[in-house]
RNA sequence: GGCGACGUGGCCGAGUGGUUAGGCAGAGGCCUGCAAAGCCUUGCACAGGGGUUCGAUUCCCCUCGUCGCCUCCA
């Protein structure tokens, strides 16, 4: 059985879905106000490492996650660049998409917007003032986290030291530094949706509830996101479902920040950190090996040399791939190494040891063709593929189709091997090479493929 | 000021009170016509100082260092 860190919890503990078979997660999606940067790319791949494992364990599993489409950053962006805010949020979300199907991430379920969700947002909204957990002011609609009693259980610190802690600037109407804006009154120029309060755009974290729950439903199984979501934003959220009288969600995970190199390297990084230079520079699935390579709460370093170093430790896949290639379909996976796999994944996701049996899968697979033992073989090609497809890595089995020239030189080599002329065999290999192509002698021959 | 995380061999990164993580890179060997791929072998490792213990990298305390959060950040 599963067993996750709970940060409401503050400990791993078993992760019991409310429905026998079922799954209901909600992972925190984001703002669409620019590109999606590393941080981004790296709750994408932890939670899309978790919905394929669950599925692959054979659970059925309902995957949300939001665009937040209506925003401060938003409207800024609009006013300074003089275009509808509509435009922004439809590229960058596009943009969104292309980087995910690009890292191989999954398409959520369902992916709600905040646009789609005023109405009920503005009725949570009226539940709360009515409730007294939410006031009006002159600009907006506060809520009171002071009358959530367990406020502060996500960013694991009491009500008080937050109250003393808070570095927001007060303003004048708000009852305490930690009220926070449910309901925004629109100045003039800005998007704005009608309400009871006047013309005014959401405020914060109340998309995320009114989203998650009426697409759940009440308890669903997992809250997900970034560490960085634990405090202001879950915690906020939390407290909006609480004060509302509803049962939010029952397991709380969240991943750990994506640090770059320091300044000093990042000049020669350039921009780094947006996800889709990471993806033009190295193999789009490097990232999710790195991120695997690491605990999903620890901190991750991304840099050059460990891009690069994910990036060769994936031609060690590909190349195992293409010698399995036809060996083990249909045949069950070895049920020790499955069992070694699911051991580690069960244990809060321990993919780093995950990773250490797939690789040890490898060796053992690379033994036994050496000693040619099909038979032995195929079950382990078959655990490797499967452990592979849990974690939601890719591996590329195909031989690449060559260009005929290169296929006429490789046909030529061997001929030339035949008649054991080794410098014409050598000097077709320089020539193959030449052209981009690692060459590789095989029992079948010159073998081929883009370097 | 409050809360929390972390410091492991050339690099990345698991883990454990006494026994091999794993990957990448390096060295040697096997295989190969030579390579490539693959296999085998190989590396005073656990920030520093105390303490508990028969024994600590692993538990406790302290120090140093790095980092995150404390209301609009994934």
């Amino acid at each position: 059985m599963l067993r996750l860190f709970d940060t409401a919890a503050g400990t791993v503990r078993p992760f019991e879905p409310r429905t026998p078979g079922k799954v209901s997660m909600y992972v925190c999606g984001p703002t669409v106000y620019g590109p999606p940067h590393l941080g981004h790319g790296r709750f994408s791949l932890v939670f899309d490492v978790l919905r394929r494992y669950l599925e692959w364990s054979g659970l059925d599993v309902t995957y949300v996650s939001n665009i937040t489409d209506i925003d401060d950053k938003i409207i800024d962006r609009a006013n300074t660049e003089q275009r509808p805010w509509q435009e922004i949020t439809e590229s960058c979300e596009a943009v969104w998409y292309r980087a995910m199907d690009a890292i191989g991430v999954k398409r959520p379920t369902h992916d709600p917007h905040a646009t789609a969700y005023v109405e009920q947002m503005v009725a949570l909204i009226a539940r709360l003032i009515e409730a007294g957990a939410a006031y009006e002011t002159s600009d907006g609609v506060y809520f009171r986290p002071l009358e959530v009693g367990d406020y502060g259980l996500l960013a694991r610190q009491d009500i008080e030291s937050l109250q003393v802690g808070a570095r927001v600037d007060v303003v004048d109407e708000k009852e305490s530094p930690i009220d926070f804006a449910l309901w925004k009154k629109a100045k003039p120029g800005e998007p704005s949706w009608p309400s009871p309060w006047g013309d005014g755009r959401p405020g914060w974290h109340t998309e995320c509830v009114v989203m998650s729950l009426d697409l759940l439903g009440e308890g669903f199984d997992l809250h997900g996101g970034g560490q960085d979501l634990c405090f202001p934003h879950h915690e906020n959220e939390r407290a909006q479902a609480v004060a509302d009288g509803k049962v939010f969600a029952r397991h709380w995970v969240h991943n750990g920040f994506v640090m770059v190199d320091d300044e000093k390297m990042s000049k020669s990084l350039g921009n780094f950190t947006n996800l889709l230079d990471l993806i033009d520079r190295y193999d789009a699935r490097a990232y999710r090996l790195l991120c695997l390579q690491s605990h999903y709460r620890s901190p991750i370093d991304v840099n050059e040399k460990n891009s690069a170093q994910a990036t060769a430790a994936l031609e060690r896949y590909d190349a195992l791939a293409r010698r399995i290639a036809g060996l083990g379909d249909g045949v069950p996976p070895d049920t020790a190494t499955i069992e070694r796999f699911v051991g580690h994944m069960d244990d809060d996701l321990n993919t780093p040891r995950a990773l250490a049996v797939i690789a040890e899968t490898v060796t053992e697979i690379n033994r036994r063709l050496d000693i040619e033992d099909i038979a032995g073989t195929e079950p382990l090609a078959a655990a490797f593929r499967s452990m592979l497809v849990a974690v939601g890595l890719t591996v590329d089995d195909e031989v690449a189709a060559v260009g005929d020239e290169a296929a006429t030189l490789c046909r030529q080599r061997d001929d030339a091997r035949a008649a054991k002329e080794w410098a014409r065999a050598d000097e077709i290999r320089d020539q193959l090479q030449a052209m981009g192509y690692v060459v590789e002698d095989t029992p079948t021959g010159t073998k081929v493929r883009k370097g």
